[in-house]
DNA sequence: CTGAAAGCGCTAACAC
DNA sequence: GTGTTAGCGCTTTCAG
C-alpha cells in the first residue's frame, strides 16, 4: 500500500499538496505542473487512498448501511441489494448489509452499522409494506426500499403497482383478449389497491366496462383453486392478470382441466414469477418483473443525494435496466417495464422508466 | 460517540490504561480497582470502540470480504450470506459483500475490498463448481464456499452430496419403497457423482441391487419429461429421489398422467426445492435442503480461524441448524440434515451435523 | 503498575 | 501556491 507520504517525498512536495491534488481540490491552489507530477507518480505507484484513514479524519466513510429482515428468505432480496451495490459502487460507496431476525436484534445491528460509521441507511422490506421506522434511524439520512413509511415522513422507493397492472392489462387487451380476469391476493398488501386500479383503468381507457365477475382475490391451496375455478365457470375468461406465480398456477390448472391452451385460448400475465416456475411449469406465461434491481439502485442514489446534497448526480438519473428474462416462448414480449415512485423526488419531479 | 479519552479523564487515568483495560489486557498490569472503575465509567457512558480508529492503528479491520458472482440470481445466496453474517457477527466481524458480473469486474471488486482493509476472503459460487482461484486472492486468508478449488490448494466448504443422497434414499427405503428411482441431472455438476454414489450405497446397505433401469439423468422440458416417462413405463417406481425441483416436477407430472398419487403410490424426495414449488405445486414432496446457511456459517468460522490462529473457536464447532421448513403435510419428515465436508478441516477432523 | 509519547494515513486550518 | 501543524481515536512501546 503506497501512501501519500511516499508520493510526497518522491515528488518533492508535501503531503498536503498531494492530498489537495489527489482530491481534485488543486484548482487554482496548486501549480498545474506540480499537480501533474503528483498525479503521475501517484499513478506510477498505483496509489489507492486508504478509506479508513480518510474516514477517521473526515467522519465520513462512504459506506451505506443496508438493513433488512428478509435477505435470506426471498429470492428477490438479491435484486435489490445488487441494484444498491451497483449504484453505490458507481458512486464510490460500499454497502454494509445486515439482516435482522424480526425486531429483536435490529437495534443491535443498526448500532453496529453506526459504529462502523455508515453515512446513511437503507431500510428494506420485501414486498411493499407499511413500516414504522425505528427510532434509531430517524435522525439519519434514510431511504425506505420496497416499504412505505406509515407516517409518510421518510423517502421511500416503491414499485409503481398501478402502472405494473395498467401495462400488463393493456398487453392483454392489445393481444386481443376480450374477457380479462384479475386474480388478486386476499392479504391486505399495499400492492393490491394499485394493481386493481391499474387493471380497472386500463380497461376503462380501452372503452371496456369493469366487470366484477372477472375479479377474484384468493389466498392459497384448495380454496384458491376453487375460487379461480368458479371464475372460469361464470366468466369464461380469455386472459388473466395474476398477482403472482401461485395465482398464475391456479389459472394454468383451471385451463388444463377445461382443455384450454395457455397462449391460445387464455393468455396469462403474472407478476414476478419464480424463474423455475416460468421455465419449467408455466410455458407461455408472460412475466412482469417487479423492479427490484431498480429500487435498490434508486434508493442508493437517493440516499447519496441526501448525504451529499451538492453532488451532481445527473449521470444517475436513470438506473440500468434489469437484465431481460431468459427467452421464453411467450405470446407477448416477456419484459414489461415498470415505474418507480418516490415520496420525495430526487430532483423535484417523479420520473418513469421507459 | 464517547471516546477513550473521555473515559480516561473522567476516571482520572490515562488513555493507555483505558485501552489496556477495555481490551482485557489488564491482567497483572492494571490494579484491579482501577480496572473496575474504568469498566464502570465505560459502561456508564455506553462506550463503544471506534473500529475505524482501531483498524487504522492495528491494520486489522475485523471485516471479512465476501465475493460472489451470483448473489442476485439465485434464491440460495441469501442463505449462505446469512450464515456467514451470523457467524461473523458472533465473532465480532462484519461482512463486506461484493458481487461480480462474470469475471470482468471481479479484480476491481476484490481490489476495493482490499482497500477497505478486509482481513480475509470468502469466495462463493452457487452450486458446487470447480473454480480457479483468482491470483489476487492467493496470498490471503481464503475460504471457498460451495465451490471446489481445481488445484485442491485452498480450503473450501461444500455440501456433502454423498450423504444428502444416502440419507434421502434411506428415507425412501425406510418408508417402504421397493423401486426407488434416481432422477439426476445431465449437466456435469460436481454434485452428480456424490449423489449417485450415495443413492447406490444406500441401496447396497439395505441389501438392494442397484438397478440401472431406475436411473435417468435429464436436462429440461420435453425431452426430460419424456425420459422420466420412459422410466415410469419400464421400471414402475414407487419412490423417487430427484436432483432438484424441476426434476421432481417431472415425476409429479408422470404420476398424475398415470393416475398415481404422490405420497401413496409414489414417494418423492427432492433436493432444495423452491419454497413456492413445494408449497403451491408439490404437496407431499419431501424436501432435502442443501446446507446453505451452514456453509456460510462454517466458512466464516474457518476464515476467522485462519486470520486468528490462536483464537479459541470451540464455541463455534457446530453451526446453528437451518430453520426447519414450514410444516408441510408430508409422508416423511420434511427435514433431512446434511453434512459438510472441508478440504482442510478446521480442527483436524471432519465433523457432521446431526 | 501507570502515563507520556509516537504514529497508523489522511485532511484542513493556517502560516508563509 | 505550498508547507507546517494539529488531530481524528486508538494501540503500543518505553520510561518512570
Amino acid at each position: 500500500m503506497t501512501t501519500m507520504k511516499e508520493i510526497a517525498s518522491r515528488t518533492g512536495v508535501s503531503v498536503s499538496t498531494v492530498s489537495l491534488v489527489l482530491n481534485n481540490r488543486d484548482e487554482g491552489r496548486v501549480k498545474p505542473e506540480i499537480a501533474r507530477r503528483v498525479r503521475a507518480t501517484a499513478h506510477a505507484l498505483g496509489y489507492k487512498s486508504n478509506p479508513l484513514a480518510r474516514s477517521l479524519r473526515t467522519g465520513k466513510t462512504r459506506i451505506l448501511g443496508f438493513v433488512s429482515e428478509e435477505v435470506a428468505t426471498t429470492p428477490y432480496a438479491g435484486g435489490i441489494i445488487l441494484g444498491a451495490q451497483d449504484a453505490a459502487s458507481s458512486l464510490g460507496y460500499m454497502l454494509l448489509t445486515v439482516n435482522t431476525d424480526g425486531t429483536s436484534n435490529e437495534a443491535d445491528e443498526i448500532a453496529t452499522l453506526k459504529r462502523y460509521g455508515v453515512d446513511g441507511f437503507m431500510y428494506a422490506k420485501m414486498s411493499n409494506r407499511y413500516v414504522d421506522v425505528p427510532d434509531s434511524l430517524r435522525d439519519w439520512p434514510l431511504v425506505l426500499v420496497d416499504a412505505t413509511d406509515r407516517e409518510g415522513r421518510f423517502a421511500s422507493i416503491e414499485p409503481d403497482e398501478f402502472r405494473i397492472a395498467y401495462d400488463a392489462t393493456k398487453r392483454l387487451i392489445d393481444a386481443g383478449c376480450e374477457r380479462i380476469a384479475y386474480i388478486g391476493c386476499l392479504e391486505p398488501l399495499i400492492a393490491q389497491a394499485g394493481r386493481l386500479e391499474g387493471y380497472r383503468r386500463a380497461l376503462e381507457d380501452a372503452g371496456r366496462a369493469f366487470d366484477e365477475s372477472l375479479v377474484t382475490n384468493v389466498l392459497n391451496n384448495g380454496p384458491a383453486l376453487k375460487a379461480v375455478s368458479d371464475l372460469f365457470d361464470r366468466a369464461n375468461p380469455d386472459g388473466a392478470f395474476c398477482f403472482n406465480d401461485a395465482r398464475a398456477w391456479y389459472v394454468y390448472e383451471c385451463a388444463a382441466r377445461r382443455g384450454l391452451t395457455i397462449g391460445r385460448d387464455v393468455s396469462v400475465v403474472g407478476v414476478d414469477n419464480h424463474r423455475v416456475f416460468a421455465e419449467t411449469l408455466a410455458p407461455k406465461l408472460t412475466t412482469v418483473e417487479l423492479p427490484h434491481y431498480e429500487m435498490g439502485y434508486w434508493a442508493a442514489v437517493k440516499l447519496v443525494s441526501m448525504i451529499e446534497p451538492d453532488r451532481d448526480l445527473a449521470a444517475f438519473e436513470r438506473p440500468k435496466t434489469t437484465a431481460p428474462l431468459p427467452a421464453l416462448d411467450v405470446p407477448m414480449p416477456a419484459k414489461i417495464h415498470c415505474t418507480l415512485v418516490e415520496k420525495e423526488s430526487v430532483r423535484g419531479e417523479n420520473r418513469s422508466l421507459d
